[in-house]
RNA sequence: GAUCUGUUAGCUCAGUUGGUUUAGAGCGCUUGCUUGACAGGCAAGAGGUCACAAGUUCAAAUCUUGUACAGAUCACCA
């Protein structure tokens, strides 16, 4: 059979995902083995897959391939969330496309095309990820709005409210006029832009002629003004306690007020008061009792109580009061200025502090445990660094606002009666019941009950899901539940630390009285090379799907692992992929080479076989043992790479080389047999990380049974101890071949020239096997070892204070070669000295550990050993 | 503005509780190779006063303080 010289992964990876599938490997039913298990971070029903996912979900799929090799009974739990705002915006356009008018459809109609959208072109991203080789479990795929995963998101709303801690009320929220939503602290982004600051002049009542200035962002919002405030140590304005101003235009009577809040020295010093429009200024009304006035409709224009420019948009308005102000006296200046503007983080519209009724959830008490949680290590963060923003946030935790006036989501489980009363019910059933208990003397029947027209956020059904998609809200104590949770890990990034991560700590321990997760690893965030964020406006972000075409699901994973220190920023560059692709590549060849030998299987295994097979046994080990505390450490860059090197460096670049039979002749068969142990054993190791081309080689390398796969063998583990002089042996060994080597690129020998090599040493030393590896591997014919004193004119090296030599007729300049030894000598001369230093400083010898002190002795003996080799060399030229 | 985290080779990063020869890796770079597995390759190299300054110590990339720069989080002043 003749392979293509080329590894092509292209039909590679689509049969193997098939046939995992096929075989179901990935599901998991509880078990007697010990669970490990990860639920995927939900992505949205409307996403496709972007370069975040992909390092996301390699590392998760590493990790639960891993835990499956080690006997672990591994599930990883797949699924999306239903992203209210961002769904319901899609469905809009999506209609209006077809010429629907959100407005025209009831509730009902709507939420009917919603589902119809979500079933077409939701989830695209799970078909995505198959791609990549993700091993999730898709019989447990689960959505937020399945109907358990909300019933278990009402159970919560209720429970909460029965504890009193989901509560309604009048509160100055976040208004995305767009979305013509309310939306919670933390999806509101704060970006600077560049503006103006408008200075304008408010008369005093009754003293024609006498103003007071203010400085303003934001001037159509003078029209819902209802005072003035000024620092009450403030000489300038003192004058003015007890008077009134004029409001501009609309001519209203406003109080001036004063209060420490105001800083004397921006603007004027002088501050009007918004309370409708202006956290800060709301709070200033409450205290000072001022009228609130509301001039915005929900979308931004602005109302009949503004009397001017109504029906206009806020931004319209901002330039077209300008020539009103001017022209009725009171605009002073304008200046350039530039401050912070909240931005709704799904629509990118400029927020509107809006005061309006919403329901909130209170956090303090939830927050405590799981602050705690945290700070106690009982949840482990991966870098530990985000402790300090998750404490912060925490111990500062806002109440949250829960409501969204949106359809598409989880409907509030509120019901009003006609006497403005409310209760709250898993359904109308409940709730008339309830209504009647309450209030009998009403008669209530269910067409007096209508149920709050608002949903809840994304993210008050997301915090359940390490639970919820066990179903272990409703049924606590089912066996899946039981089994599943907690969760082993968690893989996010870290911009979600507190929708998500925060709120499942604290869902988990109140419903489940326990964390919800071990571990957190929070990835970094993906950038171009310029460490631009990824991002679809700027362009700059590869498509996914194209780069595992070009280089293979293996290569675009290799790509993103060896990049991606724990939360570290991954500067994303292709050529990481195409190192992937031709480590692929490198181990496809290494399998061509093995597969094109003959066996003879009465053939003897020589000697420098049998070193390097006994080596390579021990290097897997070192690595296996390095390996196994990178990822307990989750450091799978650094795991990654040193099996990457053990393929390359050890076992393509050096053990291969050693055990390759003479061109056209056979191997015999106990080496074969045994390098055939070592490849699997390579390819079992590589499994969690590529995991399509390992299955490709194990199942080439011998034959197998159909239903088996590598992803379901053991893992090699590490055996505890490595034999390091058999280690250190063979390393020389290689030193040794380098410096051969070396002097053959420096003389212009070619590798077909035989050379060879005198030993310094008594021959009792050598190693017959060590000593053919260095005959192979540097094509020396002979090994003479030679007293100390015996001459011969070549090239030199020193390797371990043992003294090599390649004697070469007429190749040699003697007076090069002074130089070098020359050079060497000074070198060890100058360590020497450094050495002696150190040991003839008494504090050192005194007080440093003796063994510290050893070592230096050592190094001294060494030095010396050294410089007495080198001199008799020079003597000799 | 407050807090936190960084700054080590051209680039991206390791470097455990200070002590294993004068600091490592991958990529990139330089030089030489039509080497019977692989040019998606092979072999050999070059490259760093560990941001800066002071201090602690027998000993500092590692600990302390300060400075500069970068990033993150939070808070915002109209």
């Amino acid at each position: 059979m003749e392979l293509a010289t080329k590894y092509d992964p292209s039909v590679v990876e689509d049969k193997w995902y098939k046939y995992w599938t096929d075989h179901r490997m990935f599901h998991s039913e509880p078990d007697s083995r010990p669970a490990y298990s990860i639920v995927i971070p939900p992505p949205n029903v409307t996403g496709v897959l972007h370069m975040g996912h992909m390092l996301n979900n390699t590392i998760q799929d590493v990790l639960v391939r891993r835990a499956r090799k080690l006997g672990f009974n591994a599930v990883w739990v797949p699924g999306t969330d239903h992203a209210s705002i961002a769904t319901e915006a899609k469905v809009v356009n999506f209609l209006k496309e077809q010429g629907i008018d959100k407005k025209s459809l009831t509730r009902e109609q709507f939420l009917e095309y919603a589902w119809q959208w979500k079933e077409k072109h939701g989830g695209i991203i799970l078909q995505q990820l198959r791609k990549l080789g993700a091993s999730c479990d898709w019989d447990r795929t689960k959505f937020t709005m399945d109907p358990e995963l909300s019933e278990a998101v009402i159970d919560v709303f209720i429970d909460l409210y029965n504890k009193g801690l989901i509560y309604r009320g009048v509160r100055m929220v976040n208004w995305d006029p767009k979305a013509l939503t309310a939306v919670s602290d933390e999806e509101v982004v704060y970006k600077e832009v560049h503006s103006k600051l408008y200075y304008v002049r408010y008369q005093i009542e009754g003293e024609p002629g006498e103003y007071i200035t203010i400085a303003t962002t934001r001037p159509e919002t003078i029209l819902g003004d209802s005072a003035i405030c000024m620092h009450p140590d403030d000489e300038r304005y003192a004058k003015y306690k007890g008077k009134r101003a004029i409001v501009p235009l609309v001519n209203r009577s406003i109080p001036l007020i004063y209060d420490e809040y105001v800083e004397r020295e921006f603007g004027t010093g002088a501050l009007k008061i918004t309370p409708a429009h202006d956290i800060n200024d709301y709070n200033l009304g409450i205290k000072h009792h001022l009228e609130t006035i509301n001039i915005f409709n929900d979308n931004g224009t602005l109302n009949e109580s503004a009397q001017f420019l109504v029906g206009m948009d806020r931004f319209e308005a901002r330039k077209a009061i300008i020539p009103l102000l001017e022209e009725a006296g009171n605009l002073v200046k304008i200046e350039d200025y530039t401050n912070k503007v909240g931005y709704s983080e799904r629509t990118n519209e400029v927020i509107e502090p809006k005061l309006s009724l919403q329901w909130f959830c209170k956090m303090g008490e939830l927050a405590k445990p799981a602050l705690a949680a945290v700070m106690d290590g009982d949840i482990k963060f991966y870098p530990d660094k985000f402790k300090n923003t998750y404490a912060h946030w925490m111990e500062n935790v806002k109440d949250w606002c829960i409501s969204r006036q949106l359809w598409w989501g989880h409907r509030i489980p509120a019901y009003y009666l006609p006497n403005h009363e409310f209760v709250v019910a898993h359904n109308i059933d409940e709730a008339l019941q309830l209504a009647q208990q309450k209030f009998p003397e009403l008669n209530l029947s269910k067409e007096d009950l209508k149920q709050d027209e608002d949903v809840m956020d994304t993210w008050f059904s997301s915090w359940l899901w390490p639970i919820s998609v066990f179903d272990g809200i409703r049924h606590p104590d089912n066996p899946e539940i039981q089994y599943y949770y907690p969760t082993s890990a968690l893989i996010t990034a870290p911009d979600i630390i507190f929708f998500w991560v925060a709120r499942m700590i604290m869902a988990g321990l109140e419903w489940r009285g326990t964390i919800p997760f071990k571990d957190v690893y929070f990835t970094g965030t993906v950038r171009d090379k310029l460490h631009r964020k990824m991002s679809k406006s700027l362009g700059n972000s590869p498509d996914p799907i194209m780069l595992m075409e070009q280089y293979g699901a293996d290569g675009v994973r290799f790509g993103m692992l060896l990049s991606s220190p724990a939360g570290n920023d991954l500067l994303f560059d292709e050529a990481l992929c195409e190192q992937g692709r031709n480590f692929s590549n490198k181990m496809w060849n290494a399998f061509r080479l093995v597969k094109g030998w003959q066996v003879d299987d009465n053939g003897q295994q020589p000697a420098h076989t049998a070193a390097a097979i006994e080596w390579m046994q021990q290097r897997i080990q070192e690595v296996l043992g390095s390996m196994e505390e990178d990822i307990k450490r989750y450091r799978l860059s650094e795991a990654l790479m040193s099996v990457y090197k053990l393929v390359w460096d050890d076992f393509c670049s050096c053990f291969l080389e050693v055990v390759k039979p003479p061109f056209h002749q056979p191997i015999d068969g106990k080496t074969y047999n045994q390098i055939i142990d070592l490849f699997e054993i390579l390819v079992n190791i590589l499994h969690p990380f590529i995991p399509f081309i390992t299955e490709e080689l194990w199942h080439t390398l011998r034959e197998r049974n159909d239903g088996e796969s590598l992803m379901l063998t053991p893992m090699p583990r590490y055996s505890g101890s490595v034999d390091q002089k058999l280690l250190d042996a063979f390393a020389n060994t290689r030193s040794v071949v380098e410096q051969i080597r070396h002097i053959r690129s420096e003389k212009n020998i070619g590798p077909k020239n035989a050379l060879k090599l005198h030993v310094y040493a008594d021959s009792t030393v050598s190693t017959p096997g060590l000593d053919a590896v260095i005959m192979k591997l540097a094509n020396v014919e002979s090994i003479d070892y030679v007293a100390a004193d015996a001459q011969v004119s070549g090239a030199s090296f020193i390797e371990k204070n043992v003294k090599y030599a390649v004697p070469l007729e007429g190749l040699v300049d003697n007076d090069e070669e002074k130089r070098k030894l020359q050079a060497d000598l000074e070198y060890a001369e100058k360590f020497l000295q450094s050495v002696l230093k150190k040991l003839s400083n008494e504090s050192f010898v005194k007080n440093a550990p003796q063994k510290v002190v050893d070592i230096e002795r050592k190094k001294q003996s060494d030095a010396e050993e050294k410089i007495r080799i080198l001199k008799e060399q020079l003597a000799k030229l």
